[in-house]
DNA sequence: GTGCATCATTTCATCGATGAACTGATCGTC
DNA sequence: GACGATCAGTTCATCGATGAAATGATGCAC
């Protein structure tokens, strides 16, 4: 007596209620053989013994747990934070809860994630991995509910919701360039990731639309930012400023460094864009808010919140074969900062 | 054969090497009667077959989960993104997953979240409620493991981290009337919720200073704003722009408003803190970054996710008796917006 | 050599809900 | 009035890991 948990079973309900167990489970479950006045003595009694589903025996039993777990770099990043309300949202019309699990974007907690030390209690995962990358396929084996978002890194059969970072990015270059900006940087390059990350193809697309129209890109013009972060973005413009030659527009990798640089620009005393034109990358819900207002990809992260949930929902009711790929499907949102 | 989840159990692991499952259970859980020989051939065995804890199966006998829940309004507003990245770093040192929950502020979410159909498949609940208050303590019956998070709304013995919402209101109004201000407006009221809720408690804080420096409020110089999103900043500003005599300061209940305060400022063409002045209430990451940088209340939000997450976990252990009340800290971070 | 402690592993029951199969009623139909 | 169908509820086994207690083996002391 006196126990911690006092814990009320379904067999305790049904006693009380002059039933078995199994009918209080066909009661709460909306089994349709009830009658109606034992569902209101069972009710009753739930309501009285302040009965709660245990979700763990519940889940032992079906094999599901009414969760799924999301896997992000860091809930910091403005575009992080969006996509996990989004997939929050979506994941309710599936009766799901969510877990989040930031990797911190560190390789061993990508891999822990993976390997499923902490996926276990999970209907499936939803997984953007930023310092895996091809090579590390082998680690995916046995994830059967997984969904990679970001880019295809893996060359292996994995569902997966991407992000057109190459041309989404030509697309924001592009517009620097139609706007008649001369010496363009980019904000966000990080040499240290793999080749298929956001950081290089972004990077790539930068590149290759900048070459596409005759344009050289000056080594120093290309700032490293490994955490993406406000302060990258600060630190990044605020480098970029103090050259000899500054540039006169800007490519933000996303959108938290471009709020970053905007703030550098300010402090300097400087506007955007007449001084230096910003654009940024995740169209995140401050980008709106932003001084001045924030000209940016928007890569479609309602779809994919959408797709990864509906996906994942496919795949645990084995409604899909093959892995499946989806591209959303990405714009320009011109504001006021380039 | 060909089974969808071809799950794997101890005891498969075991009969491969030569044990029971058992003993694999030992090995896994770092039990020290395990011969080292044998513990290798469990974990070559575990490998192979690709083994994985059913954690529903260990949750069921051990009546510990390994996750809380967090239920907080939403993800959008930075405020609470901040908190949330902050309790997911102290809930890992408990070796705890968090599950977020979004109560959209909305009264019926937060009866639900309290009334456990999704609280239970969780060591414990971390609660910032909203839409509830005094009154509604009967919904707290039955809810040991439970943090209250917010000012102090429940005439109930519950577990809490409380912020000095009144006190950091009238710090940040009295910052602003001794800088000089003369007409000073608030964002953020809102009629329609708890006494105890943080807009009230923002708003007594602000009027009870004022009141003490022999200042007036008009009416229409508070300003309600249900959401606290960026939007109502923005539009309440805009608002208090548009009067014929508009302030010369402004108290935005959360820096989320602040912003959008700010942008409405700059999109008029005028600037801050020279023509109205904003102070935020948070300190949350942008606020350093925001053009200009945001004077603002930093509440303490550190100390609250580690109290709150050391309290459930002494809850847990039961190492605490009776209910606990801890008040963070706040301070006054002064930047450049007023 | 007996007795006792320690070690390595096993046996068994159990956590609480649910799938599958079953029992008795009640009902409608021919 | 006999028979199958439907309804309301029950019985039983089971999901997979783990606590408690038991087993057998080994070691050590006297």
């Amino acid at each position: 007596m006196a126990q911690r948990t006092d814990t009320v079973t379904m067999a305790d309900v049904g006693a009380r209620a002059g039933v078995t167990g199994r009918t209080v489970s066909n009661v709460l479950s909306g089994h349709p053989s009830v009658r109606a006045e034992t569902r209101e003595r069972v009710l009753r009694a739930v309501d009285e013994l302040g009965y709660r589903l245990n979700t763990s025996a519940r889940s032992l039993r079906t094999g599901r747990t009414g969760s799924i777990t999301l896997a992000i770099p860091e809930l910091g990043i403005d575009y992080f934070t969006d996509l996990a309300g989004r997939i929050m949202v979506e994941a309710e019309r599936h009766d799901w809860s969510v877990v989040i699990q930031q990797t911190g974007a560190r390789r061993e907690s990508e891999l822990a994630i993976l390997s499923g030390a902490s996926r276990q209690h999970s209907d499936g995962l939803i997984f953007q991995p930023h310092a895996l990358g091809p090579g590390d396929e082998r680690h995916l084996t046995g994830n059967d509910r997984l969904v990679i978002l970001g880019d295809r890194i893996f060359n292996a059969p994995v569902d997966h919701v991407a992000m057109a970072n190459v041309e989404a990015a030509r697309l924001a270059t592009r517009y620097l360039v139609d706007r008649g900006y001369q010496r363009i940087a980019a904000i966000g390059s990080n040499p240290r990731v793999a080749t298929t990350s956001a950081a290089s193809l972004r990077l790539d697309g930068f590149r290759t639309e900048l070459a596409s129209h005759g344009r050289h890109v000056p080594d120093e013009y290309v700032i490293v930012a490994e955490d993406w972060h406000l302060r990258d973005g600060a630190v990044g413009m605020e480098r970029l400023l103090s050259m000899p030659e500054p540039p006169d527009a800007v490519f933000c990798f996303n959108d938290t460094m471009a709020f970053g640089a905007l703030h550098a620009i300010a402090a300097r005393g400087l506007t955007a864009p007449d001084d230096v034109a910003i654009i940024g990358f995740d169209n995140v819900p401050m980008a709106e808010f932003a001084v001045p207002p924030l000209t940016t990809v928007e890569p479609g992260t309602n779809q994919i919140a959408k797709h990864a949930v509906d996906l994942l929902a496919a795949r645990v009711e084995g409604r899909v074969d093959g892995p499946t790929e989806i591209f959303a499907t990405c714009s320009l949102v011109v504001r006021r900062s380039a």
